[in-house]
DNA sequence: GAAATCAACTGGTCTGACCAGTGGACTGGC
DNA sequence: GCCAGTCCACTGGTCAGACCAGTTGATTTC
């Protein structure tokens, strides 16, 4: 049947350096190669690989901008695997934004959806060590908060207490990409961010929310969970995005 | 207040082929070489740039890997710029998957979380130039699995119906990463989607789907657009993914 | 006028070289 | 024995020049 519409596929060319990534990449995928470990030397892998070094360099290129590993001049352990994060898709919906294929408001609205659902599957799906490793970590978030010692420090809990959301709903997917769109719009509007006029009440604020989601997700109340995120997006960022993104904006904040 | 927990962020160096890659993509992504434009010869971009022309071509090898630009040997015009699309997304989420940081039962429960909310957004906001697109469309998948002429047309105007519902839902970004989970599920598990026993009947259900999803549509029915995408999804691939994730895939089903 | 030929390109690859920076071995003084 | 300083082999980053196979369009040939 196949046989009917394309019974050829074309056949492309491949360039000897994608041999060389894509060897490289699938040890890397398949966990032969795990983060941390080291590769080789450029020169021993251009023995290896029997290529030219330019060759080998260009695949190193690529699997460095996909963010597998990471090489520094000088090292002689060689290049570092980092393994697969969510850098690559942050990176995509960056470019996505800048060349206005997508807006800032359409990001947000993503990041609604996404945790929306990330906050209506925990509620369903959450395990007491869940709910106890959120509560610890807004305990901590509080005492970041008393002691005044910055934003950064606060908002890497709050990414954690997230991420704790994401591993209760059980798809680390929805956490990835939620987290990936997350920095995209901080990469965007990154400036406003910063310029939090009061760091004290915004903390409180955000401490208060978070635990509003937690006691949505111990109830297991997944529709007022979901509802919790989209409307503390939409109450922070509603203001950010250009005016007439405002009324779509709005149109996701009710499921219905 | 800044000052107290960060003063001074790590200098890293920041090397010669980035940034030539980052002057080339700037432009890209500015619109100023919109798609189907075409950078000049690479040795060209050798004096144009100043450096060596290894160096070019590893910013060029970069650009490729993000799908911003292709090239061809002995193509006197030289590299063609492709604009951006969402196959670095499909790829990035691939790489999740391959490496096992995701299952495919995530990436399919992902892809009901992402078309459920296109259509629910497409009910609320569809205008009447939209519907009619979709039902031209539908129009076409009736008269293409008449005819006979084999799934990949078909396929075509599959995929061109649920950009249309994209476009209704006035998020292009739902649509793109929508499109990106179902490529990368297709890579996945693309041998079994081939072995379709009765490509007639598959395409009369997938007619017959896609008709209640434009009358939920056309009615405004957001809550019922969005199951629709909920179960029609589930129906199609919950025997294919791991059976440990069945129970999971489950609980995305309802809503409420 | 159509077909075969040719020459001037292109990108892909290889080689060999140089540089700045890194880290471990070596060496000195204590 | 220990620590500081020096040194050197080696790394990745970059460059220059070369060759090849393939494309393209003009040129020649019939």
């Amino acid at each position: 049947m196949a046989a009917f519409d394309a019974p050829f596929t074309p056949v492309e060319p491949v360039r000897a350096y994608q041999r060389v990534a894509e060897q490289i990449e699938d040890r890397i995928l398949s966990g032969e190669l795990p983060p941390g470990s080291r590769l080789p030397g450029e020169r021993e892998l251009v023995s290896q690989f029997g290529v030219g070094r330019s060759t080998v360099r260009e695949a190193l290129r690529v699997l460095q901008s996909a963010g597998l590993i990471r090489s520094r001049p000088g090292d002689p352990l060689g290049a570092e695997v980092l393994g697969v994060s969510a850098d690559n898709l942050s990176q995509a919906l960056g470019r996505l934004t800048r060349s206005h294929l997508c807006s800032l408001g359409e990001l947000i609205q993503f990041r609604m959806v996404l945790e929306a659902e990330s906050n209506r599957l925990a509620a369903r799906l959450r395990t007491e060590d869940d709910l106890t490793r959120m509560a610890e970590l807004i305990e901590r978030m509080r005492s970041l908060a008393g002691a005044g010692t910055g934003l950064r420090a606060f908002s890497e809990t709050d990414a954690l207490f997230h991420q704790a959301v994401a591993e209760a709903s059980r798809n680390a997917l929805l956490g990835l990409c939620a987290r990936a769109v997350h920095d995209a719009v901080v990469e965007i509007i990154e400036h406003k961010i910063a310029n939090v006029a009061d760091a004290t009440a915004w903390m409180a604020r955000s401490i208060d929310h978070h635990e509003q989601v937690l006691a949505a997700i111990r109830a297991g109340d997944a529709p007022h969970a979901a509802q919790l995120a989209r409307r503390a997006l939409h109450a922070y960022y509603a203001d950010h995005v250009e005016p007439t993104a405002r009324p779509l904006l709005t149109a996701a904040l009710e499921e219905e």
